[in-house]
DNA sequence: TATGCTGTCTCTTTAATCGAGACATATGAG
DNA sequence: CTCATATGTCTCGATTAAAGAGACAGCATA
C-alpha cells in the first residue's frame, strides 16, 4: 500500500512547470481542487525541508535548491560527462545535428543529455525534460522496443493518439523494430526531424534511446539513412556504458 | 503546522548520499529507527512517484530520474549559463584558481556553479554540494554577513565549532565583515585555501558568497589580497544578476 | 473606508498512518 | 540437502495525524 499525504503531496511538484514555475496558495488550491488549508500545510513542509522555497515578499513558492542538491546527485551518477559524452559529440560532428539521450522512465522518456550541432541553425532540447513516447523518433523508437504487454498498455491510455487505429499504428512500431531504427518529421512543431536508434540492456528490455534532431529542411531519406548508420555505430558502446550505469 | 508524514519521508532522501546512493529496506530502517513497514510504504510510494526508483533485481532502491528532471528546472531558472557564468570564467582565468558560487539556504551553503582553473593541479568542488557554514572561507564569509540573531543561533548549535569560545570566534567573523572578505587555508582536508566575498541584495541581507579556491602551496598573503581584489571586481554585477534571478 | 484578495491558524470529524507481526522468497553455511 | 537467517512485502487493529470548514489578520485596491 501506498501513503496517500506522501503521494498527494509529490504529485503537487508536477504544477511547477518552466511554464508556471512559481504558485501562491490559494492558486494552487485552485488549480488542483484541494482546500487551500491543505495546500499551505504541504507547500509549508516542502519550504521546511528545502524542496521548496517561499519568497518573502510575494509568499509565492518557487522549487528548492534542495531539488537541486538531489538532481545533481543524480546526475552525477549518470556520469554523462564521462564515457557517454564524447560519443555524443563525436556524432553530433559527424552527423551536423544535435543528438540527445532519452531514457525511459515511468513509462515516459526523460532527455538526460544532449551534444548540441555547431551549425547555427540546430534544434535544441532541454536536458530534463520529459515526454510522452507517443510522438519524436527518440521515443517512438522506445515504444517499438517496449515489451508487448507494457506497450499495449500504454498505447490504449485515453490520452493516446494510437488509439484510434492501434493496430496500423502497432505495425508501424514493428516495422520500426524490424528496420532497427525511427525516423520522424515535424511530429511536435512541423519544423523539426529526428533519427534514433533504441539503447537496450543485455536481455533486450530496453532502456532509452539515441537520436538526433535537426531543422526539417535539412531532412532527406538518404540522410536519414546514413545518420541512423553513424547512431547504429555508437549504439554498442552507448548501450553497454549505459548499462554500467543503471545496474550499479 | 507542518504535515508529520511528508516531514519524515522528505527526510529520509537525506540518507541517499553520494557515499550511500542506494538503499534497501531493512538497512535504510536500521540506519534511521524507523519500522521497515513504514520504510517500504514510503520508498514505494517515492518510487511510484519517480522520485526513487528500485533496481528490480537488487530491490534497492535509488535516486529517481523524477529529481534530476526538477534539479535541471532549478538550474536552468538560475540561469547560471547566463549572466553569472561568463564572470565566473573571467575570474578563473585572472584569479588562475578555481571559482566557485555558493548560496545560502537552510542555513547551508549549496555549491551552484563552478568555473575550473585551467591548471593541472586545482581544487575540484561539485556541484550541488550542501555545507555547514562553519568552515571554508566561502561558507564562513557569509556567516559573517548572516544577520546577528541568525548567526547566534547558528553558532550555538550543537554541532557547531564555534561553540567552545563562541566570544572569539564571532569577533573573528567580526572582522571578516569589516575587511569585506574572507580567506581560509586548509580548513577542509589541510591542502587547500579559499578566498571569498560576500553577495548581498539591495537591502543588504547576504545571498550567498563568491570564491576561490586552490592547492594551499600557492597561497601567499599577497596573492589572496590580490585575488580577493579581482573577487570584489566581479562582486557587484554577480550580486545583480544574482537578485534578479532570485527575486523573480 | 470598505471590499476584495492573500497566507495562516484553529478545531472537530474522519480517515490514513503506525507498528507489530506473519509470510514468501532468496541466499549462504553446516 | 537442510536449516538458519537474511530480504521485501502484506495484513490488521489501535492510534494519531491529516482533512476540511471556517475564522482571522494583513495588504492592496477602489
Amino acid at each position: 500500500m501506498l501513503l496517500k499525504t506522501l503521494s498527494n503531496a509529490l504529485a503537487l511538484l508536477d504544477y511547477f512547470t518552466p511554464a508556471t514555475p512559481s504558485w501562491g496558495v490559494r492558486d494552487l488550491a485552485r488549480a488542483s481542487n484541494i482546500h487551500p488549508a491543505i495546500i499551505q500545510r504541504m507547500l509549508a513542509t516542502f519550504s521546511d525541508q528545502g524542496f521548496l522555497r517561499q519568497d518573502p515578499d510575494s509568499k509565492k513558492y518557487w522549487l528548492g535548491l534542495r531539488l537541486f542538491e538531489l538532481g545533481q546527485q543524480v546526475r552525477k551518477r549518470l556520469d554523462l560527462n564521462g564515457a557517454i559524452r564524447p560519443l555524443m559529440e563525436d556524432l553530433a560532428q559527424t552527423t551536423g545535428e544535435t543528438v540527445f539521450l532519452t531514457l525511459l522512465d515511468h513509462q515516459q522518456g526523460v532527455c538526460i543529455e544532449i551534444a548540441e550541432s555547431s551549425r547555427s541553425i540546430k534544434y535544441s532540447v532541454e536536458v530534463g525534460h520529459r515526454y510522452d513516447l507517443y510522438l519524436g523518433s527518440h521515443n517512438k523508437v522506445i515504444l517499438a522496443y517496449l515489451d508487448p504487454v507494457e506497450r499495449e498498455r500504454i498505447l490504449r491510455l485515453p490520452q493516446s493518439p494510437f488509439r484510434a487505429r492501434y493496430k496500423q499504428q502497432a505495425a508501424l512500431l514493428d516495422e520500426i523494430r524490424e528496420q532497427g531504427w525511427c525516423s520522424s518529421q515535424g511530429e511536435y512543431d512541423g519544423q523539426t526531424f529526428g533519427v534514433a536508434v533504441p539503447l537496450l540492456c543485455p536481455e533486450n528490455k530496453i532502456l532509452g534511446s539515441l537520436g538526433i534532431a535537426g531543422p526539417i529542411f535539412r531532412f532527406h531519406a538518404e540522410t536519414a539513412e546514413k545518420q541512423a548508420k553513424a547512431l547504429l555505430g555508437g549504439q554498442a558502446q552507448a548501450q553497454r556504458t549505459l548499462y554500467n550505469i543503471l545496474s550499479l
